[in-house]
DNA sequence: ATTAAATTGTGTCATTCTAACACTAAAAAC
DNA sequence: GTTTTTAGTGTTAGAATGACACAATTTAAT
């Protein structure tokens, strides 16, 4: 069956853009590559869609083989398709993205497979695109950290507001008003006091909360104008 | 050269949603397609990536050869990539998306390619995953139009604030108040008066606005909140 | 035990933004 | 010149926002 003979086949790749959070900084996931060309160097996890497999699998896959993370919700990005992308050959690369809690999964899967969390200002030199598709994912995070709560999906499942506000303050490298980014926050309902308080401060321990799931799936596409109107003009 | 012995080569193709507008409905630009299989169905504007084509020059390449329709600015969506969803072949799809004006363009050039615009609400059954990827586009472009002024590019070059606000209210179907719409529109100040009235009103002459070109540029990532708040929700 | 230091939690108030609403002005058709 | 249709603007009450200050809780140090 070839219906498209004159057609050209064409390597299709993905790379995984993971984000992390260990309570200070923004992170991201980094392997060093160990086949050519490029072979050594810092590398999105990458790897190629297999025959019969849906780009959204091929994604998972290629995560867990290259870190031992599972079960992670990925979701895609975009796809680069410049001709000489790759030098080894022409490939076209689809790109996806998560946002996971650092302490949730397994550190010693990730270091076992030689992959690190690197902090966003120290991140070193990358091959091909990847750093483009670095950057477009952080603005991607960025834009959508505004509009919707994603941010939960960086903090443990439960959390205080102060841990959310530290987390966006990284992401937008602003300081937020705690009075204000309280009330709005707690105004959009999606919280829910889970009764308990923080244990490990060394003072004042404060409120454990979890997400609402069901208000916050509903409530996705509405756009939750959530960072002060001072960073809208950024 | 083949470093990738081992992966899988596929066919990669490239799908065209276009938007357009015509001062009451909002249209979707469509063509009957010429070859197996699904021949003579409804489609998008699809084809191939060539062997040294960028993603971006092939839709744009495409979208020429099949419309007749020229310069037109595309802007990538997202990559379809179920395993069976050409049943032809195993095909990996990338969606480019834009919003025209339609009678900025040659409109006997897109009939003669047997191509037609079709208001959303009269769309046909379309191929394979067509109609999945239309239903995001129709998100994206309410979704994106919420928070920008992309709006503009479905509109002539000068356009009065009820044109706007009658595209406003296709893409959300709802009626807007035209006091407050014109307030918030005036108030971003990417509207320039051109000092000409509309010529083709039967009362009341409205005011010809063009856009601030630099301003939109700069402000385009600004969050315009510009849709009434009882919006949000849905 | 008291105090100091750090962090959480909440209240106020002036300003701005929003949505709802009603009238006047212009142009063409008759 | 009267009617019809659409464009353009002003007001006002209520909500949301941002700037700000103080009280409460916890641990560590003395």
């Amino acid at each position: 069956m070839n219906n498209y003979p004159q057609a050209t086949r064409i390597l299709v790749a993905i790379d995984c853009i993971i984000f992390g959070f260990d309570g200070k900084d923004i992170k991201l996931l980094l392997i060093k590559r160990n086949f050519e060309p490029e072979k050594g160097k810092w590398s999105l996890m990458g790897g190629f869609v297999n025959a019969d497999e849906d780009l959204h699998d091929g994604a998972v896959r290629i995560l867990y083989n290259l870190t031992g993370l599972k079960d992670i919700y990925v979701e895609q990005l975009e796809t680069y398709g410049k001709a000489d992308r790759d030098p080894g050959e022409r490939t076209v690369s689809v790109v996806f993205f998560a946002l996971i809690n650092i302490d949730d999964h397994d550190s010693e899967a990730v270091k076992s497979h030689n992959a690190s969390w690197i902090t966003l200002d120290a991140r070193p030199q990358l091959i091909f695109d990847h750093e483009q598709m670095v950057a477009r994912a952080i603005e991607h995070l960025k834009y959508n950290a505004a509009l919707h709560p994603i941010g939960f999906e960086l903090l443990p499942e439960r959390f205080t507001i102060p841990q959310l506000q530290k987390l966006y303050e990284a992401i937008y490298n602003i300081p937020i008003d705690r009075r204000n980014f309280s009330r709005k926050l707690l105004s959009t309902g999606l919280l829910i006091d889970t009764g308990y308080k923080n244990n490990n401060s060394t003072t004042k321990k404060a409120t454990l909360y979890k997400l609402d799931a069901e208000k916050y799936k509903a409530k996705f596409h509405s756009f939750w104008n959530f960072m002060p109107d001072s960073m809208k003009s950024n």
